[in-house]
DNA sequence: AACTATTTATAAGA
DNA sequence: TTCTTATAAATAGTT
């Protein structure tokens, strides 16, 4: 790099830090670019500063990127519904509709809509899968709910405190 | 950039698309693992070549930082404008991918998947929704079920008869 | 894949 | 943050 070769480990200074983040993601967007453009790649870039702050570059569509690595990485068997494969590299736009079509039914039959066509078989997939989700999905309820609990209760307790120490001192002042 | 400075341009020629991405892949993921260290930031990249292959780096965990994304993107909306060529036929397919991407999301919520940035009323709402499924899914199941058990006893009752009918043929023959 | 002439990125300082 | 500048790193074209 430069005046000074720079070791590649955390920078304790959090003000050269911040300037090293400013001068490095710049470049480092710089060439995301670049490369989607200079080999018709699809390039997703996400960064948090150690602030939290977010940066993001997308050649196409953050999500649509995000949707494709997901069905890519994700391909672990289950019984993965085909039409969710989002990988237009070679089909390209062709049965994009046809996709969103097969994927706005199995919506609706998730809701309990146009189930008419439906064997039993698929039908038991469909409440295995529905029941696997709400499980899922009460999990996550009941977590979050615990923890606004024990967030809760440890307000309270802090606030009891004090209130004992403000008795005390009203006590105090009244004596 | 070097013996002679080169237009950031899709290069045509696939060969020497094919050489440039390897060589500035490369550097790429450097990059970005370097400025997650150096600077503590949370980084996620990831590239699909032309030919559909897929490359990733994740400082952390892929999807931890997809679901910090998801969360800060609904959030605080888009800070850039994720598409940069804007002709009517690109833009189309482009909306019709978000949509897709929308549905194939909401499909691996429904699955209990991608829960991390969901509060607890969306939670709830899904819930409902995984219910209100569930619900009509066992009702036209057990709906099918009794229709084959009323078609079997129909099929049997016939064949009952038969061979009541049988059996007095037998019976008036062996006379 | 290796080489190398150049361009680009960037560390430190202002 | 921006500019400057010396120098390290990346890389286009060649072999």
């Amino acid at each position: 790099m430069v005046r000074e070769r720079r070791e590649i480990k955390r920078i304790e200074s959090a003000a050269a830090r911040q300037v090293t983040f400013s001068k490095r993601r710049r470049g480092l967007f710089k060439k995301a670019e670049e490369l989607s453009v200079l080999c018709d790649a699809d390039v997703a870039l996400i960064v948090f500063s150690s602030t939290g702050k977010l940066s993001q570059f997308a050649s196409s569509s953050m999500n649509e990127i995000i949707a494709k690595y997901n069905t890519h990485s994700k391909n672990l068997g289950k019984e993965e519904p085909p039409s969710l494969d989002l990988n237009l590299e070679h089909s390209k736009y062709a049965n994009l509709n046809e996709q969103l079509a097969e994927a706005s039914l199995r919506l609706r039959q998730m809701r309990g809509e146009e189930l008419e066509g439906l064997s039993v078989e698929e039908l038991q997939q469909l409440e295995k899968n529905l029941e696997a989700g709400l499980h899922r999905v009460l999990q996550t309820k009941d977590q979050q709910f615990l923890e606004q609990i024990s967030e809760l209760q440890r307000k309270s307790s802090q606030l009891a405190e004090e209130n004992t120490q403000l008795r005390n001192q009203v006590v105090t002042a009244l004596l």
